[in-house]
DNA sequence: AGCATTAAGTAAACCGGTTTACCATTTTTA
DNA sequence: TAAAAATGGTAAACCGGTTTACTTAATGCT
């Protein structure tokens, strides 16, 4: 059987309740006990009960990390880099993290409450929901501290840090725009994620206030994927007046629609400028290297996992207007792709 | 205030017993009374607390999943994956998991113990083992469900599941030599990690067998990383006799010296022939595609956890002999740049 | 009918800590 | 020197479940 602190208070010819407070430094306590009884500690390798202390307490130090439950979620790079995020911060705060899959299981059960109610955790991040996950509507009213990583909803008052995605979209189509573009295209990830759906909201944004009036056929779906922008840049190639710019969710399909161009004999950013989104590796190694909107998954988890932190021990007040919804600016990195650099635009306005 | 199985008990007209009865479904408790709790519950939102569950049961269900302390380590693909497949097989076998850095407090601390000791756990599963993690051996005797993942110890009675490096190592210079070559460089990741060893005894058995006299300068080190290999690679052409072929301890590395032999203007596979290791995806996109050994660690963490999960519920033997040493054979996954398929290989014996 | 089972439910001990209120000394203060 | 305060320590309640041994009532068997 286990040693207990009972066990240590008899070995120390004093009481439990002793050994308790040298343990959590709580009262004042006798040198000449506390080294007794820390000697005898050593040499048994006593280890307090992590369930008895829980019960005791009621302070978890521990967060749940909620992930899409997709197949080795972690082996994708956003993910992985995203729960790095809050696993490092959590740990220099003194928090554990658990992971949980936000299966069908979890939203039917309503698990996310449960590991309130069940006081195993005194957080949770929620990293990679969509605007499918209206279940997550329980939360409001709630003071559980809960908050959404990089993503958010835009009716409900729920917490989250998330990149402004929709000044990232009318800032991509202000700066194609002030190089002379009128026909700017739009590759999105998926409608389904709040992100995509702001990115086109700011974009469509900025083509209505200058009236540039985008046909429906320059809005084209890329799933994320390379090949999704690889198919949606050869659709694009064949609108009647095929745009001179096109703006992508992200890199992978910017790199998708290069090599769309590439095998067309279209030059980039010569005959069309292309904009990418996340700021990933590929950026650099491409050809033309991509013009891109920084999105560090790492940094926006962290900083989330942050203020998490601040809600779990109240540095924030947790009156009734204490929903936290931060929008982070993202940086653009400027390459070739999208043609600012050097601007001898002529053979753009052809087709106009 | 939280409500609590009594509140249930005394709603219900019955004892708490009778409630964690019903909630454990472990006694005969009539229909009617085990109904009329169950709509109480559901009424209350009553979950019973964590804590005092695991105080009860001393069952955690709760596996430690250690890694190493690096920066954004899930980030990297490998730890990714492999905590992924840690995370979703435990998930499966309704166990949760808890990650760990492995710091220098991890070890000074013995954290590693003490989880066991405060019974948080029921088993850990360490993924990024080095040779220097020497503290380990504090599990040897103890019978804790410990395993390492894709790593193992040489002289130290650990359980682990890991590719069988050794073998790849030996493949690897068998099917180079078979293919008629005499000049076989190594460069390997890291000495410090027990699998570059063991590609490195595998390499050195075949090479003692057949008498090759492989000299000192054809193994060079390559930190894993592209730079490292294309660096390797550059030293390799400026030995006195040139290599005919290179095996790379990682795919990465054999990218690196693809583009040292590229831009030295020699052929793969005509004048060197490359074989990498982990069959990552690069392994289809560089030109030549890269002939590699599979390393799904994904797959590997898969086992493992599954392994640990039979040790924890001892459907595995616990006597004495229980430690668990399984290594995996890995599949070789040819491709053109280890020039293997059309052997005109005249050239090689050239500088013979 | 009479005895043996079984069914349904409970009291109380227990898991291993923390904490509050209180006691007995010793030291300080006025 | 008496009263006040500080020091060092403890008994016992408590956290919220689970489980064992036991009671009582109902049912089965011959």
């Amino acid at each position: 059987m286990a040693i207990t602190i009972k066990d240590i208070a008899k070995l120390a010819n004093v009481s439990p309740a002793t050994v308790s407070c040298v343990l959590n430094k709580n009262k004042k306590i006798s040198d000449k006990t506390r080294l007794k009884i820390h000697k005898i500690i050593e040499e048994t390798g006593y280890t307090p009960n992590f369930f008895a202390r829980g019960l005791a307490n009621s302070k978890t130090n521990t967060i749940a990390v909620i992930t899409p439950d997709v197949p080795c979620v972690l082996g994708d790079r956003y993910f992985g880099e995203g729960v790095s995020g809050i696993y490092e911060t959590a740990k220099k705060n003194n928090y554990k993290i658990i992971l949980e899959q936000a299966n069908f299981e979890f939203a039917s059960t309503k698990r996310y409450l449960e590991l309130f109610k069940e006081h195993s955790i005194d957080g949770m991040l929620y990293i990679g929901s969509t605007c499918n996950d209206t279940y997550l509507i329980d939360f409001v009213g709630r003071d559980y501290p809960f908050l959404l990583v990089n993503s958010f909803f835009e009716n409900i008052d729920i917490s989250f840090v998330c990149m402004d995605n929709r000044e990232i979209g009318y800032d991509a189509a202000k700066k194609l725009h002030s190089a002379g573009h009128r026909k700017i295209a739009f590759i999105y990830g998926s409608m389904n994620l709040p992100n995509t759906l702001d990115q086109y909201l700011g974009f469509k944004k900025f083509s209505d206030e200058h009236d540039l009036r985008i046909p429906a056929d320059y809005i084209k779906s890329g799933g994320f994927t390379m090949q999704g922008g690889y198919n949606a840049a050869m659709e694009l190639l064949e609108c009647q007046q095929p745009p001179t710019a096109v703006f992508c969710g992200n890199d992978l399909m910017a790199a998708g629609s290069l090599s769309a161009f590439k095998n067309s004999g279209i030059k980039v950013p010569g005959n069309i400028a292309v904009i990418g989104c996340d700021n990933i590796k590929l950026c650099e190694y491409s050809s033309p290297r991509i013009s891109s909107y920084e999105q560090n998954i790492y940094e926006i988890a962290s900083i989330a996992c942050e203020k998490l932190i601040e809600k779990i021990e109240k540095k924030v007040d947790s009156g009734n207007g204490s929903v936290l919804k931060i929008k982070l600016d993202s940086k653009f990195i400027e390459r070739e792709s999208c043609g600012l650099k050097n601007r001898n635009n002529k053979r753009r306005y052809k087709n106009k």
